[in-house]
DNA sequence: GTTGATATTTAGGTGTGTCTAAATATTATT
DNA sequence: AATAATATTTAGACACACCTAAATATCAAC
């Protein structure tokens, strides 16, 4: 059975433990999703016996093989909805977060696929995440970085944040540092880790926390 | 509240009733959705509630002007996704109704809305079955006929279908009668009502049963 | 190591959407 | 109009995913 709900246990659930891994809190998840944790431990129990999870009173759970897989899967088509939702249908980076967790759930791998080559098989999202394959493999890229780790000089294109907050995209927005965008770094600016750099022709400050969560591909 | 379970009661309620006026019956929705007439007791009785349908018992269900709101609404996201697979991710026509139905409950008016535009503000899905458009307004165009009803000389646009069965389909692709394709009537026969017809060039023969299920838009 | 704070689970309950079996209403037949 | 056949509803149950409140386990501090 994969029902919706059962999805999004496993995509948190690994959210969580590629954040720090090990098993995650029963709390953990219950936040993260906005539910209550005795939700949690009922659906955590209902994982546990479909195979999908591993999981002991008390001590957390984690992702099986199995689990891991289908939670690929969903964050495969998540991604993968959220470039058709900006490339093809032009909506805003913040738009989209909402809209691809209701997409992810369509059950159709051959149209996975398609949908995947109609967008050129891309292999980030809008955020710079990247989107898994067929077989599950991340491109762990190493490429992209936040901008705070170039060094001055260094040129690079915007390919996505680390901070999806939609107040995050919404300043983005606002300061005109899009998606596609090429940057040279100009200062950096150790007293507050804040840096200059320039951007189709203007030149533009940006706080440390600003450096951090925006990815870049150097080139 | 509306929910797909909901959502599939009213697109229910909404073809029974188009295709008979009048009241529906507790064991035609039944029957049409693999379902029990006790369930469907107790779904109209919320529906009812919701003012969705009106209800009395053992009289039937109708829609009301909001259930057929709502109805309309989803048979036209159902036939933009239908669009969308067919003409952008190349699915036969007989492949995407099973994902369409999944489909049709993403819930976000502006996607619903920038998807029509990047369609083309398509009139019709690849059926031949017309897509309302947002103020739910069906266009039924007369202009629509089984290409059986053209003369001699006609010049006119394959739309859809009348028999939408897999094979009847896959005969289609096979002969390169595809949606979209400009045909002229080149000769109608009357003994077997069969019709030769030039499409891109080539002339080819058509049998009476295929004249009467394919649907064109005469120019 | 006992205690207090926190995390987690259990027990019991709710709403949704389904089911079966039994009861009741409608319709068709004679 | 009585009866048989059919349609529909009610009653009672179940699985799912959630909740609150209470019980229990784990962890941190002294």
């Amino acid at each position: 059975m994969r029902n919706q709900a059962s999805e999004n246990y496993l995509k948190c659930i690994y959210a969580l433990s590629s954040k720090e891994p090990g098993s995650v809190s029963t709390n953990a998840i219950a936040e993260r999703l906005e539910t209550k944790a005795s939700s949690v431990t009922d659906m955590l129990k209902k994982l546990k016996e479909r195979g999908l999870v591993s999981y002991e009173k008390y001590q957390g759970a984690e992702l099986t093989v199995t689990g891991k897989s289908i939670a690929v899967e969903i964050i495969r088509k998540h991604r993968l909805w959220e470039v058709f939702l900006v490339q093809k249908l032009k909506f805003g980076w913040d738009e989209v977060h909402e809209i691809a967790e209701q997409l992810e759930h369509i059950k159709s791998p051959e149209m996975v696929e398609r949908l995947d080559e109609f967008l050129g098989n891309p292999k980030y999202d809008p955020h710079g995440d990247p989107i898994p394959d067929s077989d599950g493999n991340l491109a762990t890229d190493p490429e992209v970085v936040p901008i705070s780790q170039l060094a001055e000089g260094q040129c690079a294109i915007i390919v996505g944040v680390g901070d999806s907050s939609p107040s995050f995209l919404q300043y983005l927005q606002q300061v005109e540092l899009t998606l596609g965008a090429e940057i040279t770094i100009q200062n950096k600016f150790d007293f507050d880790s804040s840096m200059s750099l320039v951007i189709g022709g203007k030149t533009k400050q940006i706080s440390a926390q600003v450096c951090d969560n925006l990815l870049v591909k150097s080139k």
